[in-house]
DNA sequence: ATCCAGGAACTGT
DNA sequence: ACAGTTCATGGA
């Protein structure tokens, strides 16, 4: 991690590759988001540390970041904890030359690359997170996977109110796992999404599932293994956080209904493919299947 | 109305 | 291992 410790503010100095405006306008891309919010060329974010709710401003100047702390002064090792997060939010210890160098021998991403050059996977940090708005999100409209983390969040997670406006903090697992299926129900979740995020709530508060662990983890299939084990985690579900939160470039959710559709507009299909073609197409991206699953993604 | 959405578990073979 | 079925609901 490359910052500098300003005191009342932070600076972090990305890698090469890279593009705060691209990462800004996929963060913006719904207008139902509540865990951040964009306003022009910054992002408002609210973070917890040492038990601390922190709202962080983050804004790009002469080739960095600097991060503005507009409520309360924060302490010497929040400040750290603060840059941490987002270095990790927006996947910058990747070196992404590898994955460029790969894309401009492949028909699908040689235009994506050039067009979103310096996006980074935007990351979701938090286990728990990753997790639980993935099962949301299974099998339903995007809209409306919104819709339901909006309710969610409203509903147990914390915030903190600036200039008007509340920025809200996702729903801790410690939180959720004391919930019963009907109080997710009135939100409209069904009855095993519910049970699934509460069941996942009580294993990750109490340590049955660890992202310090599964980082440790080399081999993708062991870490798919120990995701799957959990009900509730499917394979799209496993892969979908490994790219997202354990940083795996390797990660490649094939059966993603996104990824054919962007894949049967960028070859100008007249029907999506199938999770075998879609495969074989990922074999030209070996080491980079999340980022070329990102980029296409982006597209969309 | 009708189809299907950033799936996964369960059942039967 | 593999295919078919069920879940449940809102968006387009």
């Amino acid at each position: 991690m490359n910052w500098s410790d300003c005191e009342t503010y932070i600076e972090l100095f990305p890698p090469k590759e890279f593009n705060f405006s691209e990462c800004l306008q996929f963060l913006n891309r719904s207008p139902l988001e509540i865990l951040h919010r964009v306003k022009g060329e910054t992002v408002y974010k609210l973070l917890q540390v040492q038990d601390v709710l922190l709202l962080c401003k983050i804004s790009f100047l002469d080739g960095r970041f600097v991060v503005e702390f507009p409520t309360a002064p924060p302490y010497t090792v929040a400040r750290k904890q603060v840059a941490k997060y987002i270095w990790e939010w927006f996947d910058m210890d990747q070196d992404l030359e590898e994955f460029y160098q790969l894309a401009t021998q492949d028909d699908i991403l040689r235009d994506l690359v050039q067009k979103y050059a310096g996006l980074r996977i935007m990351c979701i940090p938090d286990l728990f997170e990753v997790l639980s708005w993935a099962i949301m999100g299974q099998q339903i409209n995007l809209t409306f996977a919104y819709t339901l983390k909006k309710r969610f969040v409203e509903q147990y997670g914390e915030y903190l109110s600036f200039e008007e406006e509340p920025y809200w903090l996702y729903p801790s697992a410690e939180t959720i796992a004391e919930l019963s299926v009907e109080d997710l129900r009135t939100l409209q979740f069904t009855n095993r999404k519910a049970a699934y995020i509460i069941e996942l709530a009580k294993t990750l508060a109490s340590g049955g599932l660890v992202k310090e662990e599964l980082l440790e983890i080399q081999d993708d299939d062991l870490i798919r293994k120990a995701l799957t084990s959990k009900r509730g985690i499917g394979p799209w579900t496993a892969d979908y956080a490994m790219m997202k939160c354990l940083h795996r470039t390797t990660a490649f959710p094939v059966a993603d209904v996104g990824l054919h559709n962007a894949l049967k507009n960028q070859l100008g299909l007249d029907r999506k493919p199938t999770i075998e073609e879609t495969k074989a197409m990922g074999e030209n991206w070996k080491g980079w299947e999340a980022y070329a699953t990102f980029y296409l993604w982006h597209s969309l």
